[in-house]
DNA sequence: GCGCGTATCTTGACGCTGTCAAGTTACCCT
DNA sequence: AGGGTAACTTGACAGCGTCAAGATACGCGC
């Protein structure tokens, strides 16, 4: 809790992740400093070098909170049982666009080279990641487990195959490639067709 | 051409763009700056400017560059009429992961949000890569041209979420979140496996 | 052949960045 | 009450992109 005296902060760590999703939306991942978090947070340049080894190791933990929120999606529409495959789908796919689209910087952060290139990323990012790769990859054998799989299929594989599909379709909208968002709906409707009938070929 | 004297470089441009591919390789797009760039070419900080308006404009051009190789690329597999479909999309999904693993910084540089975000993307830059794209559309199309397609899928669409496709799996390569090389290869396997299944189904 | 315009290149300076080093403050525990 | 330690600050440095102003040499018209 914030005391009297500021010299101690006393919630420092919790207060910079918090000033640095704000920044993050408001001046992109380029715009996100040290010395502007600091500021925004309302203690010196150094303060934020006592919670967080370097930069680095804050975009971590930050991307890491991302990671938590995508759990949370993925783990909605796992409990969502009240459709059949192709729709339960469709709305999956609707919504881990809308999670990439609404907040363009955070999933870049996410899945940016920067935090990941050379096995950089933290530990605990990494776990954290994984856990909900695993998650994913359950949601989408869930959704396939009344369904014979073509010869040579393997679940995890097809799991991984669609988060590709996915992840490419968020990045070309993310970074600009496609402007046209209703031409990417439609894309993305493609995507889907493209699965579904892998599924329900015999 | 190379003068004996030193004042005037001659060859400015080409030399930068040139160092900057070797920079770009050597210490990834992160630690390719203006300065060091200009010692390389042997030229003062501010030489630069005279060629490109500022960085952005720089590193469009050098990304432009890129997009010509990507073309070279889909046109040699245009041409390549020597088999079977499923064996051409195999050999083309192949040579496009190359593309892109083989120099991942390049490629990052080639789709990175630093380039193309609110359409900050040089006019060039933007010409040559919707060019590649429709050559891209119309290999796809080609390959597809004797198949008859499921209703509602056009060749165009088919081409992006593909493209889609293969952008992010070359992605999550790149960007170190996948690893394991090997596993990479059996899910674009299985990518291909999905788009094979969905031409061949009737 | 000469001179001038202009494209090309240089040097100085500014504000920004991440972070090392060393000093200061206030809390907690004995 | 006193000392150890964690939290925080200030000073400093090298590196960055780029604005402003000055230096140089090439090329074209006379």
């Amino acid at each position: 809790m914030s005391r009297a005296s500021t010299y101690h902060h006393g919630d420092l760590r919790a207060t910079l992740l918090r000033e640095a999703d704000v920044l993050l939306r408001q001046d992109g991942i380029e715009g996100l400093s040290l010395r502007k978090l600091a500021e925004r947070a309302g203690v010196s340049r150094m303060a934020p070098y006592h919670h967080f080894r370097d930069k680095h190791e804050l975009l971590c933990a930050l991307a890491e909170q991302g990671f938590e929120q995508l759990e949370q999606l993925v783990d909605d529409a796992s409990a969502a049982t009240d459709t059949d495959l192709p729709e339960r789908l469709r709305r999956f796919v609707r919504a881990y666009l809308h999670f990439a689209t609404d907040h363009p910087e955070r999933y870049e952060l996410m899945f940016g080279r920067p935090i990941w290139k050379s096995g950089s990323a933290s530990e605990s990012l990494k776990q954290t990641a994984y856990r909900v790769f695993r998650r994913y990859a359950e949601h989408i054998a869930t959704l396939l487990s009344d369904r014979p799989l073509p010869p040579g299929s393997k679940p995890l594989r097809l799991a991984q195959a669609s988060w590709a599909t996915l992840h490419g379709l968020c990045r070309l909208m993310i970074d600009g490639i496609y402007v046209n968002a209703a031409d990417m709906e439609e894309v993305s409707e493609e995507s889907v067709r493209v699965m579904l009938r892998f599924f329900e070929a015999q």
